[in-house]
DNA sequence: CTTAATGGTTCAATATATGAACCGCTGGTT
DNA sequence: AACCAGCGGTTCATATATTGAACCATTAAG
């Protein structure tokens, strides 16, 4: 392990938990000696990265962090490091990929990729606003949302785009719990008839849904063996760009890709795959 | 120069003009050989501190640094930040230093320190509102504020809080150019009787004014002497809290602690003091 | 007045970083 | 098509920066 590796590595060792460090813990927590982790820690004091905080003689990160995130944001907006998430994903699902942003309390589709395997597909448009209560997109960011922000939706008018579309609150809450438990959301034409999507939801530095990531194909191509490599792909991939946004699933979302549907509560029984 | 210190200056060359540094420019940059800075750049990649732009082979600022700029936000409000320069300079100036931050289009008082040394101080409230166009906090930051926030300023309702109070937007105006070019605000009993206050904003890792830093002293108390003093000091204080919530002064903002002041349009001239 | 923590420092031994020269590639010029 | 100049990336003998056991000074607790 190189030097700088080791001296950036230190600077995992910080989280919400750990605000604060001390020379001792920061040399038992990273496995390097004490002299090696004072010597470290006094660079990354000189550049800003970390500093003492006023009381003890312990370190916390600095402010140079601040600015260097900023510049960041600046150079990579969101939908440029979905795109090629998306792509990927889309690829590897031959189907319709999407990723959305929460607005206020409406999704937008930001950025999307379509897989020329077959004839037919989903389309999205640029800036399409997705419902939260009828998208698999919404539902994965309510689940993981906060409380009062699904209190405020469920109370709301809760219109049916579909004679499918889910607009009972009590039904939705049911369907909540049921993607924290799988980690990825799913809805049958809901939204748009014949569209059967997955969802996970794509969390912020702080752990907080920012918006949604799926993948949208015709119903009549989504049997159970397609359900599942969806299932998988869709979930890795929002792993993969909650990482590269910054962010990071908070404790609670499932860490793995979901097992198979345990209940077929709100999926279609009509097709007769699950027995 | 250590390693790490060297590999962490490479990252302190990208910029808003900058975001994308290929190998060899990133070599001439920082006068470091190819070889080493290629090997650092991939070392700040594993850690996500840099990663490859898509198309070229470029390398820009990674995700990494949102999340650890999370937790440092988290960990270090600003105002615990603030409490510590605030100490120094009203220690320094002997009298009281108050912190303000941006809030719609007032200021709000967010910390603040008295010094022990005279009986009688200005006094300050928490979360105390104060109007820009009255105080020299907020002079501060409309001088380095967007142009649309002062027209908006200047063509609401303007109300004197003390007979000193200037509410004529031309006076307002000119005043605000002075501002830019010492990069201290002054107001004399603009918001408060018998009050003289200086202050220079506060700007974020965008370069915008998100608030102001201020020494405010009973009039009687503060003489040309002083007031130089004061000026020196809190432009001092206020570059040094700047840096350390991670942000940076515009290309524009006056580098050094300005001059004495050179016209005296505004200040209180019937002290005598400037012949 | 021990004891055991803490943050911080020293210096010989050595593991690690260095850089001139190299490669293969791309794109523009002649 | 041959050439050149630039690019990103790699190599390896050399040299230098990193390492860590042992060391202080300080503080807090028993």
């Amino acid at each position: 392990m190189s030097t700088v590796t080791k001296a950036l590595s230190l600077l995992q060792h910080f989280s919400r938990a750990r605000p604060l460090i001390g020379l001792s813990d920061m040399a038992r927590l990273s496995g390097l000696n004490k002299a090696t982790a004072h010597r470290m820690l006094t660079e990354l004091q000189a550049a800003g990265f970390v500093e003492h905080a006023g009381a003890g003689r312990e370190y916390r990160l600095g402010p140079a962090l601040i600015r260097l995130a900023a510049l960041r944001e600046q150079a990579v907006p969101l939908r440029d490091v979905a795109a090629d998430v998306l792509r990927a994903l889309s690829d590897s699902t031959q189907e319709t990929a999407h990723f959305s942003i929460l607005q206020g309390d409406l999704l937008v589709a930001t950025a999307y990729a379509y897989s020329p395997v077959y004839g037919t597909r989903v389309t999205m448009e640029d800036a399409q606003e997705l419902m939260l209560h009828a998208t698999s997109s919404g539902l994965a960011v309510l689940a993981f949302g906060p409380e009062d922000m699904v209190a405020r939706i469920l109370s709301g008018p809760l219109p049916a785009r579909t004679p499918q579309t889910v607009t009972d609150p009590a039904a939705i809450r049911t369907a909540l719990a049921r993607v924290r438990a799988q980690g990825v959301a799913e809805s049958v034409s809901g939204f748009e008839m014949d569209v059967h999507s997955h969802a996970v939801p794509i969390f912020d530095a702080k752990g907080l849904a920012l918006g949604a990531l799926a993948v949208a194909a015709p119903v009549a191509r989504m049997n159970a063996a397609t359900a599942e490599t969806v299932r998988a792909a869709v979930h890795a991939a929002g792993q993969s760009l909650t990482r590269r946004l910054g962010g990071f699933p908070p404790a609670d979302y499932p860490a793995a890709p979901p097992p198979m549907i345990p209940a077929a509560s709100d999926a279609a029984p009509k097709r007769g795959d699950a027995a």
